[in-house]
DNA sequence: TTAGAAAAATGATAAAAATCAGTTTCCGGA
DNA sequence: TCCGGAAACTGATTTTTATCATTTTTCTAA
């Protein structure tokens, strides 16, 4: 991985789809002096369940899920962030330690702003502040939809959801053409709630019917409506 | 029941434990002069998914359930709400219709203060508004718990969880002594979020065990500990 | 290119929970 | 207090999912 200079807030492509999206010209520089930027290898933590946060994290460039782990050892991912995503916003806010881990799944980059500096944006600016208050809505409607649909639908039509939500996240837009990734029936099981082992059998199913198709770890989705219509048949 | 005259919100005995704690003077007797009064009978709906939020309910006397329904008529209970918690207040910051539904569990009084008097609240009294970004940094968190709970621990483990929330919610802590209520199995059922008749067994389980007794939908909480260790099997 | 390890895939079986079909208990009103 | 409907409970069975064991495929690095 060739290393790079660290991006400037002011010039950040993701910083119009951020939270960062309100903030001032003035209020950008002095983000980015007190920045710092870092870069993690694929399947670095990032950050660590029970550990206390001292700042915000903001995905710059890569994929990073968050997730936690029970005693006996099984993983529950709990979301995943993309460029432009904030990390660990919830317990920088409840002044409480991180309840999840983040993890890179791919090298990722991305900028660490501290506490003080968070508290101070949100203070001064109202528009941020605002906007932080709508993620945090939206983030908890999506967390409700969530323990609802694992509650209520079986491996299958959440198997369809979490395949849509891979696409939703990793898709370029630009991309027309049939979507592509590379993830391992773990992380995939780890999304969905179930065993790996449940997570192959259903992909087997969809590749039968002519759904998806695989190659190692790369699934590749031939017909994305079809699993739409699958995870939404008891909606 | 009798009917009762409208509290005020200045004298409102749970306003200290609200959003409304740190209210000023004046904008409580505003706030007072343009909230409504509404009781509901048990099993009344107080509102409905998929309809336009108005306004925010705050929950003077009773019990109120946050649920939804699927396609086959199977409910998942959200949250529950006791007095002095406020309802609809998602909906509102992120200005959607609602994604869920509000019934009254027992018989309930709630004031509803309309929305343009909720939104100039929060964009005049800072603290109201970080008191409200807490609420659901903090709602956001039991969320993603509750989401992990339904993924990884199985329903045993998941009924004692729920007979301890039923516990924490209904429980008047001035009463040193056991425990009571009286809910449906099947409401019971859909906080869980498995079949009536499996919450059945589990309670069976529990009742030979000692743990718990009942009679009729009346179920008594004997030992509590034993609950929460049980809950706790697999954290 | 090929050996060996890791991950995906498949099969067999066990465990957990849902569903269906009853029976018993409770509770409100005549 | 007795009757009837509703809800709690129990039992039998099926469905769904997890677990364990094994084979096959893929990927990596010598």
């Amino acid at each position: 991985m060739k290393s790079q200079a660290a991006p400037e807030c002011q010039r950040c492509a993701f910083r119009e789809h951020s939270l960062f999206k309100n903030c001032q010209h003035d209020e950008l520089l002095e983000m980015n002096e007190n920045k710092c930027f870092h870069t993690y290898k694929k399947g670095q933590v990032i950050f660590h369940e029970g550990n206390r946060p001292f700042g915000l994290f903001c995905v710059f460039d890569g994929k990073v899920k968050i997730s936690r782990l029970n005693s006996e050892g099984k993983e529950q991912i709990i979301r995943l962030a993309k460029s432009g995503d904030t990390l660990g916003y919830r317990s920088l806010i409840e002044n409480t330690k991180y309840t999840a881990s983040a993890v890179a799944l791919d090298d990722t980059q991305a900028c660490f702003l501290p506490a003080t500096d968070f508290n101070h944006l949100i203070d001064a600016n109202v528009k941020v502040a605002n906007d932080l208050m709508k993620m945090l809505a939206k983030a908890l409607g999506e967390s409700q939809e969530r323990m609802i649909h694992m509650a209520m639908k079986p491996v299958r039509e959440r198997l369809a959801e979490a395949l849509l939500l891979l696409k939703s996240t990793y898709h370029k837009t630009e991309v027309a053409d049939l979507f592509s990734i590379a993830i391992s029936r773990e992380d995939l099981a780890a999304i969905v709630g179930t065993a790996k082992e449940t997570v192959i059998r259903f992909l087997s199913e969809f590749k039968e019917e002519g759904i998806v198709s695989s190659h190692g770890s790369t699934i590749t989705i031939l017909k994305p409506d079809r699993l739409l219509k699958i995870s939404q048949l008891y909606d």
